[in-house]
RNA sequence: GCCGCGUUGGUCAAGAGGUUAAGACGCCUCCCUUUCACGGAGGAAUCACGGGUUCGAGUCCCGUACGUGGUACCA
């Protein structure tokens, strides 16, 4: 019988929630789903220079819309708490103490100006490397060189130090990727890594071994990158926890610019004029917005269909996939090794396609709240959803809703009188004087209806119902755009269909 | 510089030695629709390069190029 699948996503807390880190999410999500193991959010705030407020709680916000939530975390408790790692401080002090008595690490009390002078040192002198590490230690004020007395002195003088782990040359250090397969790293090119900083903290790379240990992570799938680090943190568990308990490692591809190269950033978003981040991020200090893809219109589950299928494919000629498709189709032995490129036209397509898929009651709340912050108050939520469903299929983000949808709320504000105007003559003029009268009449007011008696008129008249459907929509909707013509005189109804046929054939005047 | 990882149309990608090298986005043409969109049909466009191995290589090996990540008391 083996383990319970438990994964963990770890995030810091320093700002948006960036594109790929919602795709490790949603990776780490769809294994333990269909695993039936256990999600876990855990807060890596252990740089206190970085840490940014309100961005905790915006994480999980948007975690919430993408509908990844967690089974354990700051905000859902477990059995493994605190999910914070400023929390767990004194945790990891013991373990680099374990360390430093067991030989695999020491005390460095090395200031910065010393450590810049080593590089520079190393620089001068032509080193390949300007590490901190065998080469140089034994030249450096640690407790590798100094006597035992010396450091003990300069401990109890409450001289500022941190934990090293003492890389030792010449090894390699093999594990194996369930991305990329086999992969080693010879010790020679792996620095003596600080794992316990001045101030008491761990770094990055004590804390994610000792907490995937202490809270029985299985699987850890995490940016690539990570790989560089990898080594460090396969010594780690070799040291202190034992290889049997570690973790199967993944490192995912990264989600790169969609122009030159790079990792996806947010600036290139901002150039490129499109979002980065799941959601609105507001920086706490300038007041300044970041668009997310929720705020441009972006459903969750598109998001979350592009997000998978960036970098992973099921090998069949499928693209739409629901999130349970996804838990019981994911396969992260298949996800791809090399970066992809973002693409927002596809990102868009997406989205269009799930507007169309889902029924519209799905999303109609949102796209009300855009008419009502656009100052159209919707009184009738049925009129509104008969509308989506009429012009859905027009529509790739949800505010072009607004767009496609706006004449059915009230008269267009201009209309296109050009596009009648070069046809235009007394005859039809006549045409749609007589058209008012007849439906004025009209007793049934639906689109069947109005299409025949439209017809009849006109082959009365002996016009084509082809040169004078165009000037109608025109007068319906402003325009040379939106679903059938007799279908949104039947939804505006009788009253305002006549209207705006009165209104523009004043201004043809 | 050093170390790691990667490389199939413009983009996402299928492909596990023998295929006319799928499919999707985008682009173009046509059909449908007397609008726009949806839908349908078609088109242009690809195995980074060089060596091997093999009867045969996009697929295996080596090298080169290019890209990318790391090289912090950041994660």
């Amino acid at each position: 019988m083996s383990k319970k699948v438990r994964v963990r996503f770890a995030p810091s807390p320093t700002g948006g929630l960036h594109l790929g880190g919602v795709r490790t999410v949603l990776f780490n999500y769809l294994f333990a789903r269909q695993h039936d193991g256990d999600f876990i959010v855990r807060i890596e705030d252990t740089d206190q220079n970085r840490f940014v407020k309100g961005a905790e709680a915006y994480i999980f916000e948007c975690l919430q819309w993408c509908g990844l939530n967690p089974d354990e975390s700051v905000l859902h408790g477990g059995p493994y708490v605190p999910y914070r790692q400023s929390e767990r401080k004194e945790i990891y002090r013991q373990y680099a103490e374990q360390l430093i008595k067991d030989g695999r690490a020491y005390y460095a009390f090395d200031t910065p100006a010393e450590l810049e002078r080593m590089r520079d040192l190393l620089k001068t002198k032509g080193s390949s490397s300007l590490q901190y590490d065998h080469h140089v230690r034994m030249n450096m004020n640690n407790s590798l060189r100094l006597l035992p007395e010396e450091t003990q002195q300069l401990l109890d003088a409450g001289t500022p130090y941190v934990v090293r782990i003492k890389i030792n040359p010449d090894e390699f250090v093999p594990f194996t990727d369930m991305i990329r397969g086999e992969i080693s790293f010879d010790t020679n090119a792996v620095d003596d890594k600080v794992l316990l900083k001045a101030d008491g903290m761990p770094t990055y790379h004590l804390a994610v071994v000792v907490d995937d240990f202490l809270m029985k992570i299985t699987h850890a799938f995490r940016g690539e990158e990570w790989l560089p680090s990898a080594p460090v943190h396969i010594l780690l568990w070799q040291y202190l926890f034992g290889l049997e308990n570690m973790p199967q490692w993944a490192h995912l591809p990264l989600i790169l610019k969609p122009d030159g190269n790079g990792k996806l950033s947010k600036r290139d978003g901002d150039r490129l004029g499109f979002p980065v981040y799941a959601m609105d991020w507001a920086d706490p200090v300038t007041k300044e917005i970041t668009k997310g893809f929720k705020e441009i219109g972006f459903l969750p589950e598109a998001f979350i269909n592009l997000l998978a299928v960036l970098g992973w494919n099921d090998g069949t000629e499928q693209e739409i996939f629901s999130m349970e498709e996804l838990i019981t189709k994911f396969n992260i032995e298949k996800v791809h090794k090399g970066g992809a490129k973002f693409d927002f036209e596809k990102a868009k397509w997406f989205n269009h396609e799930w507007i169309k898929k889902l029924d519209v009651s799905h999303y109609a709340e949102r796209v009300k709240n855009i008419f009502e912050s656009k100052g159209i108050s919707i009184a009738d939520d049925a009129y509104l959803k008969k509308v989506m469903e009429l012009v859905k299929e027009r529509c790739t983000l949800l505010p072009d809703f607004f767009t496609q949808g706006i004449f059915f709320f009230q008269a267009p504000a201009t209309v296109d009188t050009t596009s009648i105007q070069p046809k235009w003559d007394e005859k039809k003029n006549m045409f749609f004087v007589e058209l008012i009268k007849s439906w004025q009449l009209s007793t049934l007011w639906n689109s069947a209806e109005l299409e025949i008696s439209f017809k009849e008129l006109a082959a009365a008249n002996q016009l084509k119902t082809g040169e004078l459907m165009l000037p109608l929509r025109i007068m319906l909707v402003g325009g040379k755009f939106g679903p059938g013509v007799f279908e949104i005189a039947s939804a505006i109804g009788k009253e305002s269909t006549i209207k705006r046929i009165e209104y523009t054939l004043a201004l043809l005047q």
